[in-house]
DNA sequence: AGCGGATGTACAG
DNA sequence: TGTACCTCCGCTT
């Protein structure tokens, strides 16, 4: 589930259903049971996200802040309440709304000092309207690791995780071996624009969707794509399929523990060949 | 029933 | 660079 577009979809889905009025908290698991104590009968105002970090602001307590990690989940409302439960909220005029949290990597109750030494660890994040994307080119342009690991880094630039990072390379038809001091401005400041575009996006859609309108299924005649990911996309865990541009097959090979995935043909190691 | 992954990170060595 | 952690789901037996 989480980029940094599930987690500015879920301050949103936050504030919409909770804000201004005390909430209910508990946590079935148990694991959060001391904070939960404290939550109960708070009022949240303010929900916010910077990359894939949440924080829940609660008067006269503090922070939540939440990370949900590689398998951490947040569902809503009619979701059932089970004991992998770590945070549940009840809210709303008529207790009409709820949030089970399962699975985070974290679930803290934090002070403002500690939620801005959070956000000063983390680079720009491209759906925040206070985002400068200049010292994430600084940190790109001057170093010797790929571009492919340099997007995955939280604290060059928030949010991004192994499916925009695949995305955004294919679309802009760079290498993702190509070393940061290599890749020109011009692409850089594409691939930023193109980012603000696409995870925007993301949050309406609640899911990641990065084909071009003539590439679509309808528009190329194939089936729509409907795995457990959800999206539209050019080459995540495309591995041995034709490219959808160029028919050439996906390519994957482990790149800092996690799966890479491009088009060789699409995205080769000179740019000029593209 | 049991395993391996998965949109992630932090820590050990 | 490797490994642990959190949960769920789909594939294999």
């Amino acid at each position: 589930m989480p980029e940094g577009h599930t987690i500015h979809r879920l301050a949103q889905d936050c504030q919409d259903r909770f804000a201004g009025l005390p909430v209910r908290a508990g946590s079935p698991q148990g694991k959060f049971a001391d904070g939960a104590a404290l939550l109960d009968g708070a009022v949240l105002d303010a929900a916010e996200a910077h990359g894939k970090h949440l924080f829940l602001g609660f008067a006269g307590v503090g922070w939540v802040h939440v990370h949900l990690g590689l398998i951490g989940k947040v569902a809503f409302d009619d979701d059932p309440v089970t004991d992998t439960v770590r945070l549940r909220l009840v809210g709303g005029r008529h207790g009409e709304h709820a949030m089970n949290l399962r699975g985070p990597a974290a679930c803290e109750l934090i002070t403002d000092g500690e939620k801005q030494a959070v956000h000063d660890r983390l680079g720009p994040d491209p759906l925040r309207a206070d985002a400068d994307p200049e010292p994430a080119w600084a940190r790109v342009s001057r170093s010797r690791i790929s571009v492919a690991a340099l997007l995955m880094d939280q604290k060059v630039l928030a949010g991004v995780g192994n499916v925009y990072r695949a995305e955004v390379l294919f679309r802009h038809g760079v290498d993702p071996f190509l070393p940061g001091r290599a890749l020109p401005r011009p692409v850089w400041d594409a691939m930023w624009a193109d980012l603000v575009v696409l995870m925007r996006a993301g949050v309406r859609a609640n899911r990641i969707d990065t084909v071009r309108p003539e590439h679509e299924p309808e528009a190329m005649g194939r089936p729509p794509r409907r795995d457990d990911h959800g999206g539209e996309v050019y080459v995540y865990r495309r591995t041995g399929q034709p490219c959808l541009v160029c028919g050439t097959e996906v390519r994957t090979r482990p790149l800092a523990n996690r799966n890479l995935f491009w088009c060789p043909a699409c995205q080769p190691p000179d740019p000029a060949a593209a």
